[in-house]
DNA sequence: ATTAGGG
DNA sequence: CCCTAAT
């Protein structure tokens, strides 16, 4: 199709971990017959989580990739993926965390070693010929994104930048900003500019670093130097760190955020990104010492952008009294060793009371300590064990893949040991994550952004549905259950996708669409996609034929959906089924779709 | 895992 | 939206 924008994280240690396995398997693999364009596209959110981009998205960055096309093949012609992660493996020195720990060394080092293994047989592009689909993959995005492993942090920047190009206002932005010379009132004004709302943190250096975050997408932020380049950030003084942990993170613990730790500790930084959820975790550590600034955008702020984990993929169950129970302890100690150093760390360097902190200074900000709300059903109890998080699962699959080849050189109970850790971890993780935000995206667009056809979400306001529970309402079921029914209101883009997408695909593929079209909708399960499509099909056909009560509604706040999209389902539904009988090769609709679509934009007029 | 339908 | 049966 058109442009091919791969983008990863180029972080240290980003091969360790799953990221790497991660990205080639189920990036690349699962559908490549499918479409492999969606699955290469990328962007990464603020927070650093993959999202797969939209076709209109890929068009979107596809202009502004035109420049820096150029340069990165150049750069992809050096840094190809090998050089990458050997230098990376090599440069990602596992230890320097332990010695803060010092406890089980040599469990440690032992799993490191089972580790590279690992990484070594399957990374190593020259042992590993069957991965060449998916090494011309990782060549291709990471070969992007990999400088020379010195300069990960523009690397890593430069990547971000290509998804950059989805952040609200971005075009005035462009060219070479240098930060350090704005005054606080034009730091407010760039702020305002890139993230589109207001900020009252007078903090000068953290205005620069979250305006630089938010053009640059990317934590690699640096805390001394502010000048953006392109949407690049660049970075003066990347050697600067690397081996203070402890000490440092001891140092300035008030200003301190995730991004920090990004900086300071690739290791640190990389399970962060491997392990979302802990970041959310860290999040909230971080949003308690955030407000001691008494600023409550910083912690609004902070959180929006860095909003992470990606809501679970389903219920966390209402198991009240395992919270209630010692986490604090028990994962604190359970998890200083292993992969998940970082954990550990950040809990010696902070003891974070799992506490409830029901709110902040003041500010009224509520800070849930724990989400469990995410609809509830009795879950299959495998799961419950396995560490139901998507995160989760693959830092115990992780885990347990180097217990195994541990297991080569150690008696076996170890293997077992670190899958119980695995799975407490994951256990653990799951607890200080989501946090509920009210994410506005409602968007009452009207009928103009039919015109485009397209989805002009009228702000960036991240479509990407990370989450936030908005409307839960409990509703309670025949059996004395109550089962939790939160509500999400179609929006116009919404629904003009889903007409889209099904003209493009034909209604029932709900899969495709949902991929394809909804590819950056988190939420919005092919289900929820049939079923809208069902009710929009009721309403055309109960509306269509008496053509008179189109706009009659006098809640015209709750039924937006334009008389000419109905339209549009309508036909869109007769063609479906007059044609799907013959169409079974293949993509049938496509033409009704383009038929469809005209007829929609004309229409429109 | 996806889809279709009923509730 | 949720839930389930059927593929």
């Amino acid at each position: 199709m058109e442009t091919v924008v791969g983008v990863e994280r180029n972080d240290e240690g980003k091969f360790e971990e799953s990221g790497f396995e991660k990205s080639s398997s189920s990036l690349s693999s699962p559908k490549l017959g499918a479409d492999p364009v969606v699955y290469k596209l990328v962007r990464i959110e603020g927070d650093g989580r993959f999202v797969p981009a939209t076709d209109d998205e890929i068009m979107e960055v596809g202009n502004l990739l035109a420049d820096d096309k150029i340069e990165m093949h150049l750069v992809a012609d050096t840094g190809q993926t090998g050089g990458c992660i050997s230098s990376e493996r090599t440069s990602s020195g596992i230890p320097q965390l332990e010695n803060s720990e010092g406890l089980s060394q040599s469990e440690n080092t032992e799993v490191d070693a089972g580790k590279s293994n690992v990484h070594l047989e399957e990374n190593d592009p020259s042992s590993a010929p069957s991965m060449n689909e998916s090494h011309i993959n990782q060549s291709g995005s990471v070969g992007e994104c990999s400088n020379p492993p010195n300069e990960l942090v523009e690397g890593q920047s430069s990547a971000s930048a290509e998804c950059t190009s989805l952040n609200p206002d971005f075009s005035k932005l462009k060219g070479e900003i240098c930060l350090d010379n704005l005054s606080i009132k034009e730091l407010h004004e760039t702020f305002k500019a890139t993230f589109g709302r207001e900020t009252t943190v007078k903090d000068k250096q953290w205005l620069k670093r979250r305006i630089a975050m938010g053009l640059t997408n990317s934590c690699d932020v640096s805390t001394s130097s502010f000048v953006i380049k392109d949407n690049k950030l660049v970075n003066k003084d990347k050697e600067e760190n690397h081996n203070n942990l402890g000490s440092d993170s001891a140092k300035a613990p008030a200003v301190r955020t995730v991004n920090d730790n990004c900086k300071d500790s690739p290791i640190n930084c990389s399970d962060q990104m491997e392990n979302l959820q802990a970041v959310s975790g860290e999040r909230l550590r971080n949003s308690s010492i955030d407000d001691d600034f008494g600023a409550e955008d910083l912690n609004t702020e902070e959180r929006a952008a860095k909003r992470v984990r990606k809501p679970t993929r389903r219920y966390i169950e209402e198991l009240s009294e395992v919270e209630s129970k010692e986490h604090s302890g028990k994962s604190v100690a359970s998890t200083k060793n292993s992969g998940l150093r970082q954990i550990s760390i950040k809990s010696n360097v902070r003891p974070f009371k799992m506490a409830r902190m029901d709110s902040f200074g003041g500010s009224g900000v509520e800070v849930p300590y724990v989400c469990r709300v995410r609809r509830s059903r009795p879950r299959k109890n495998v799961m419950a064990l396995m560490g139901f998080h998507p995160i989760g699962m693959s830092v115990a699959a992780t885990l347990v893949k180097k217990a195994l080849v541990v297991h080569n050189t150690q008696p076996n109970n170890e293997s077992g040991d670190e899958a119980l850790k695995a799975r407490s971890v994951s256990e653990q993780i799951q607890q200080p994550v989501t946090t509920a935000e009210p994410e506005k995206d409602k968007q009452l667009s009207a009928v103009d952004s039919i015109d485009q056809g397209q989805n002009v979400e009228p702000k960036h306001i991240d479509p990407s549905g990370d989450t936030s529970d908005e409307n839960v309402v409990t509703v309670p079921t025949g059996k004395g259950g109550m089962r939790r029914k939160h509500h999400r209101a179609w929006t116009l883009s919404e629904v003009t996708k889903l007409v889209e997408g099904v003209s493009r695909y034909g209604a029932g593929r709900w899969s495709e669409i949902k991929r394809l079209a909804f590819a950056s909708y988190s939420y919005r399960t092919s289900v929820d996609l049939k079923d809208k499509w069902r009710n929009l099909l009721k309403a055309s056909l109960a509306q269509t034929p008496q053509d008179k009560k189109i706009n009659s509604r006098k809640h015209a706040s709750a039924m937006p959906i334009p008389a000419a999209i109905l339209l549009r389902v309508r036909e869109l539904a007769e063609m479906q089924s007059q044609v799907s009988p013959n169409l079974s090769s293949g993509k049938p609709v496509a033409s009704a779709g383009r038929n469809g679509l005209m007829e929609f934009g004309e229409v429109n007029c």
